[in-house]
DNA sequence: ATAGATAGTGATTGGCCACTAACTTGGAAG
DNA sequence: CTTCCAAGTTAGTGGCCAATCACTATCTAT
């Protein structure tokens, strides 16, 4: 039950990526994510200095979990080779919905962020988007078309999950043939 | 100043596509929408039934024009041509980034929906996309894996407006060469 | 044991927002 | 001119939610 500062951030962190994940910023109260941490909703503005932070870390907590999840899957591998299983680790990704989804509100929120002013935060998320592009990009070989492509079916499988086509389905064909890059 | 209800109605739409695309559905108040517009906010609700139905327009609205846009770029076109031309047409859309976000607001609308068990918004979506899906494939063609990438692409560029990268940015250097498929 | 620190809760509040109800204005046909 | 309908408004309500405050419980070191 009682655990240290430090864990129980941790356990918001994990809780607030899968609520943001369904319910993006606005539509995810924090009650949820107390409700789901198994505390109370008061606490968490103990642990962060309020909601925005709570989403912050999440959204962060997300593209370096997006990007261990390729660095395990291709360790040791470079060019074709390291794409290949890059893109069968994003495909396994799928069955994570919510990271895929925290992904998606991380960029919408961006861009909200951006429509109402608040031009800091774009930047710190396209440092990290970047950041995440580069390493891409060098493992696979250091070709700028081929990570431009690789990241292009990542954002299609993105929205397939999105709007619920499942994997069977006529539209995810498409990937059989090439695994995400050609 | 005054009009009939269609006529408002049309307005409706189109200032619930900025105001939706900019906040998501969550964060857009129907006041909002309202001050676009330049009428009262009580007055939408004559005009919708709810604050739903203004968002599924605006969201249909979204799709259509998409089409409307590529279908024009590419008259008279077909295969690589007409991918060539339609890829021009959605490069171009990034000025108009209320469009393109609008559709980003879509896709996790849809999955908050699924998270929340209305699995019939996510039908209707599903539908709504694979025919511009599909009307784009034969458009370029009829090859499953040239429309896989064509979309891919677009949803990228989606992503790449959406976190504000400006079109100079080396990252939209990928495009240059391949111009949405290769 | 007990003092001090750290983990955690209950009650509350002020603001926002979707939606309703009841009323007013404008304009076109007879 | 007046009547009637559609366009539009003002005022209000109930519910939700981020954030605060004052409080309690549990651990640890002496």
């Amino acid at each position: 039950m009682r655990m240290s500062a430090e864990e129980r951030r941790e356990s918001v962190v994990r809780a607030a990526m899968i609520e943001f994940a369904r319910g993006g910023y606005r539509g995810t109260s924090t009650e949820a994510i107390a409700r789901r941490v198994g505390v109370s909703q008061p606490y968490l503005f103990r642990l962060f200095p309020g909601k925005q932070a709570m989403f912050e870390a999440a959204a962060e907590r997300c593209v370096e979990e997006t990007w261990r999840v390729f660095d395990e899957a291709s360790a040791g591998l470079t060019g074709e080779a390291a794409a290949e299983a890059m893109s069968g680790a994003y495909l396994g990704l799928v069955e994570d919905r919510d990271q895929l989804m925290m992904q998606m509100q991380l960029y919408v929120s961006v861009f909200a962020a951006r429509a109402a002013g608040e031009e800091e935060i774009g930047e710190s998320a396209r440092r990290l988007w970047e950041s995440l592009f580069e390493r891409v990009r060098i493992r696979i070989g250091g070709d700028m078309k081929d990570a431009t492509h690789f990241f292009a079916h990542g954002m299609l499988i993105n929205t397939l999950v999105a709007l619920g086509f499942p994997p069977e389905h006529r539209i995810w064909g498409g990937f059989d043939e090439c695994d995400g890059i050609d």
